[in-house]
DNA sequence: CATGATATCTGACTTTAGTCAGATATCCGG
DNA sequence: CCGGATATCTGACTAAAGTCAGATATCATG
């Protein structure tokens, strides 16, 4: 009565049958789903039309038909691209904006009145965290980013965060070396997160330097999104872009308290070398030649 | 970007957009949604007609036009019902059990098919079970049962284990009183399990003794399950069934590694005594009068 | 047994989603 | 500028889901 399959299966269940009650904003503005799923791409600012017949799985037909129906609704507006005129671009009129609003504070309302009948809150939402994000495991993409820009300052913060839980003697982000921003942006270096559904999930930092060497920085993953295996994909990615860089010496620095992140750098190619810094935290330390 | 409204809408988003790839059992075997939704109902032990339409929310035209296409394909027969012969009874025939069987297959094998693509496995499972319990909540039933049979047996070994977890020494059941199987029958006491759709995740036990007071025993709520208040509502039920029974004095035991239980029977009228019995385990003693 | 209530069934209808084959306009490379 | 590729649009169609007004049979009750 318990094996995994039906506890999956019985989410499944509960999930299908509670997702209308969950979020039925794309009803309640007596305008059919279809119209109702492109009114809301279009509004989280998806604006090419493949783009959004793509992402929502419609036919072309279809696409344009719910297209039209939109426009003779005054919601939005498209035009040809000024790059190539065969495509089209939709973005929403005042009216549409307004009612994209309805839709959004409906979905909020939506909930937050699920939120208010639960007590677990903190669980349940770390709960749904994890299940969002093995469900669109396949969907994370890795942007390259500003590192002072708002994703990338969540990510750095819930990595401080981490640390002082995990070290013993806490963490102190001003006396480890706080790297320059400009030695994370290209071409000097560059930062990366990771992305699930607009919410960053993990990020690395490459960082360069005049020393010979670059290093790897800030690698973090949240929470709900290990197992994954994206610091994997993160440290893959970071390297790629430090071959792109011209870079051909990796350093990296790390504690004993994070033995995951150990196991990582050991399992794809880093080997340990003696302490390169003085930084107060570290105990562990990685090269890779490129 | 990480307020707790945007977390839930995020799940949602996750959720529905795989939920197809989740479970896509009902489809695949070239049959409408619709027919294959009410064969299934039919094959999980619902056979009342009106009961099958108002879970599944279906029109009762819909509904007869479906039944009559199952009928046609062979899958099923109706009967009117002996007490009532407006209402009808619908039943699987062997073909309709073949096909039945097809579809647990099918959705069986995308459940362990979703499990073998993801690391965490217990992880996502105890999610995923928090997450159905709470939103199933509203469904949970409270079912008198026998405490030999297969739902009882599993709430007490979880009780068990979780005892043994939460006791610095450890807990060995044979040690502690078991009560005698039936104590916990109508008519001298009573054993009640909640029931969450189909999965038990809660239960307590009414002890008859003939000391003059019965005993509330074995009350354990699943973990995926707290927060839900269920703790509460077996204990209601359990004091309701003492009161049918003619009960008027109830005693418990417990134990201070385990506050939250604790806590309420102190805000459900129950007040601390001086120890009543011998038993190795508890360290505090609840008395309630009905 | 007459009467109103109830459960199911039937026929006629609408809406929505989706499919597919072309039509039209534009782009790109030679 | 030509020819094949590409993006969108249009028309004609189907399938599925759902709605609604009655028809029919049965039940409960006085």
């Amino acid at each position: 009565m318990l094996d995994p399959v039906s506890r999956v299966r019985r989410f499944n269940r509960a999930v299908t049958s509670a997702v209308g009650a969950l979020d039925n904003s794309f009803l309640g503005r007596s305008r059919p789903l279809g119209a109702a799923r492109v009114l809301n791409a279009i509004g989280h600012g998806r604006s090419d039309v493949a783009e959004i017949r793509d992402y929502l799985g419609l036919d072309s037909g279809l696409m344009s038909r719910l297209l039209r129906s939109l426009e003779d609704e005054g919601l939005i507006e498209t035009t040809a691209r000024e790059d190539d005129a065969r495509r089209r671009m939709a973005k929403l009129t005042r009216a549409g904006r307004r009612e994209f609003a309805a839709y959004e504070a409906l979905s909020n309302a939506q909930a937050e009145g699920f939120l208010a009948q639960h007590s677990q809150r903190e669980a349940l939402l770390a709960a749904m965290d994890l299940i969002a994000s093995a469900l669109t495991r396949e969907r994370v993409t890795l942007d390259e980013i500003d590192p002072r820009c708002e994703e990338a300052r969540y990510c750095l913060g819930e990595y401080y965060a981490e640390l002082g839980r995990r070290f013993s003697q806490g963490f102190d982000v001003s006396l480890s070396r706080d790297p320059d921003a400009k030695d994370m942006r290209r071409p000097r270096g560059t930062f990366i997160v990771a992305m699930s559904d607009r919410l960053p999930i993990g990020c690395v930092g490459l960082k360069g330097s005049d020393h010979g060497y670059a290093e790897i920085k800030r690698l973090w993953v949240a929470p709900a999104a290990r197992g994954l295996r994206l610091g994997r994909r993160l440290m893959h990615a970071a390297e790629s872009a430090a071959r792109e860089l011209g870079i051909t010496l990796l350093r990296l620095d790390t504690n004993s308290a994070l033995p995951e992140a150990g196991q990582l750098y050991r399992s794809t190619g880093w080997r340990e070398i003696p302490r390169f810094n003085d930084d107060p935290y570290p105990d562990l330390f990685f090269e890779k030649r490129l």
